[in-house]
DNA sequence: GTCTATAACTCGATAGAC
DNA sequence: GTCTATCGAGTTATAGAC
């Protein structure tokens, strides 16, 4: 167990390099910002961190860590059906690309792309993000599967949902404008709703 | 009109760019390896290029100019059908990402998520890139329109795929499989089959 | 654990001869 | 239009005192 004093320098840096990665990129943001925004020397960085790239995974673990109980258990909580928790989902992404008339997008989605074969550690976090993300789609699609068409393949649904949505954030950042995003969430709204018909139609049989 | 050395060494330097930019990403790949790479002095890439990211918006002219010559037209001269030919397409992206072995993706992709808010101009012309590409599935989605059912919105179905096939080739990426970018277009393919299966019943009526 | 100073290097970009 | 040489700023990372 860490000193007191250890998690809040540590903490800091993870927290800024967390939102200047965001904003601007790994590659872009460089350990003299992050620094002077932490308030915080190079001898304290390499105290905590071996490198800059160790930085990189702990910020991955942080946004794992944060997954659940800051992005989904607020949706959870105010809304209960499972396919309305998905595109409430769905919802709090939108909103991120209003409040910030669609210049961010997708942290995950972001170093995703940055980051290729290289920085294999980080790879590997960054598709346990994924994973994570996925899985708690597809943990909507099994609670609403008794609405769903018997053959229908929940976990490849789960994988379209989270790739129309990167797809749909890519495009609205690219145009700065939500209307691409929008579209394709009315698209798989259209295509859910379609499922959830003939899965509607199955149990009046 | 330029005279005829001048295409030679500026054409290089795009096409070195271009490679390397989708390889490494663009603030990854310094204007040394590229220099080195294409047999080019400094003095000659600025005899051409303001600056770097002048040669990284010839680039993204040069990814729209190929398009259709390079990319669909081999594609359409193969497929007939409107709607395969836009499953023969994303057929294209996964060959790519098979042959890399799940390490390539798309390359306006990558550049769209690591060049935000700056690079304005840059961030224009890749809008355009995304343009392009929408018309030619939106072109080939009008050409079906008559086995579609009538109140689908074919321009948001083209941002949908759009979307799909961005979505899914970061998740390919990042788990290094084919599989979540097969799942994507899985339930693409199942989603179109469903739209055409109503149209045929429409026309049936 | 934190501080200052700096090493070692790469970056994009420029100058000026040819 | 191409060459060599190099500038100045920025980069990640380290050394060593406190």
């Amino acid at each position: 167990m860490p000193p007191k004093g250890e998690r809040k320098t540590r903490d800091r840096l993870i927290e800024v390099a967390m939102e200047l990665f965001y904003q601007q990129g790994f590659h872009a943001t460089g350990l003299a910002q992050i620094l002077k925004q932490a308030g915080v020397n190079s001898g304290s960085l390499y105290h905590f961190f071996d490198s800059k790239e160790e930085l990189l995974l702990a910020v991955l673990d942080r946004y794992r860590e944060i997954l659940r109980p800051v992005l989904l258990q607020p949706i959870f909580d105010q809304v209960a059906d499972p396919v309305e928790r998905i595109f409430a989902l769905l919802g709090v992404y939108r909103q991120g690309l209003v409040m910030t008339d669609c210049a961010a997008g997708c942290p995950i989605g972001n170093l995703a792309l940055e980051l290729r074969e290289f920085h294999p550690k980080a790879h590997q976090k960054i598709a346990e993000n994924f994973e994570d993300w996925r899985q708690a789609v597809r943990e909507c699609l099994d609670e609403a599967a008794d609405r769903l068409p018997e053959r229908v393949d929940r976990e490849a649904l789960a994988t379209l949902i989270l790739a129309a949505m990167e797809g749909g954030v890519m495009q609205s950042r690219a145009y700065r404008a939500i209307d691409p995003f929008d579209a394709s969430v009315a698209m798989l709204r259209d295509y859910i709703d379609r499922l959830l018909a003939e899965g509607a139609g199955r149990r009046r049989e």
